[in-house]
DNA sequence: CGGCATCCCGTTGGATACTG
DNA sequence: CAGTATCCAACGGGATGCCG
């Protein structure tokens, strides 16, 4: 929770997204392409009330293979998002938690979760009537 | 801008991004894998300061192919989130412009823009720390 | 100029089986 | 339980060429 304050009012406001440059956005997509990933976002969001152990998140996930969830969490742990508790009982147990940085992405995707959630039956129906203006 | 105020106070707010009860976040990972789409979210931020011509969004976006950009465009106009308006003169021009929705999604998408901006040299280092660990 | 079609290859990601 | 490894199908996405 840093910098709000100016969220929406963009006009005197100059902000990297506003320009675009070619090298920054090359930098965001590589960021976004990870982040912005709907594993990432949604492992984010499971994680978001607290910790939870590997077999949790999968069954609150629901579609995701196991190789996904593996893969995303390894991501998210190397890039500083997540931490990686092991605990070496038998049968073992992994908690996996959000770091601090994890919170604030957290905090960043949770308007785009908002919009997404607002809007994707809206969506759903501009696709629908646009693929059937040309079906003959 | 609607329904800000309870943003980050999540423990007595009931919001759907909390949940994630399987249904609900299939239809998010639908959404969010189109939207969240780096080319998509490149795409909105180059209109976010108004209309464009196609070659004009193309030079923006430095990275992109015509191909990518032509198929995101046209999911990105089914969508209902640009509009696409052709002049049909010679040669042709056609100019894209954020839909209403659009403007939506590119405030949605604001903060995370921030995020990455502000975060990506810091998860740059982590990656590269992380991954020493395990060469030998 | 704007855009669709085709080829083609690298990556993604699911299914399955095996290990500590 | 919490992964790792392998196979393989599907998709993404660049390069090229053609059309209105």
């Amino acid at each position: 929770m840093a910098q709000e304050g100016t969220l929406l009012s963009e006009a005197h406001n100059f902000v990297p997204e506003d320009t675009l440059s070619p090298s920054d956005c090359k930098g965001l997509a590589d960021v976004l392409a990870s982040v912005g990933d709907k594993w990432t976002i949604m492992v984010v969001g499971a994680l978001s009330k607290g910790s939870l152990r590997y077999k949790e998140i999968q069954r609150r996930i629901t579609g995701i293979s196991q190789r996904m969830l593996t893969l995303t969490l390894k991501r998210l742990e190397c890039d500083g998002i997540v931490t990686r508790t092991l605990y070496p009982s038998v049968p073992p147990r992994v908690d996996y938690e959000l770091t601090e940085l994890g919170q604030t992405l957290r905090g960043a995707l949770l308007p785009l979760q908002r919009w997404a959630a607002k809007n994707k039956e809206l969506i759903a129906n501009n696709r629908s009537k646009a693929s059937s203006l040309g079906e003959s």
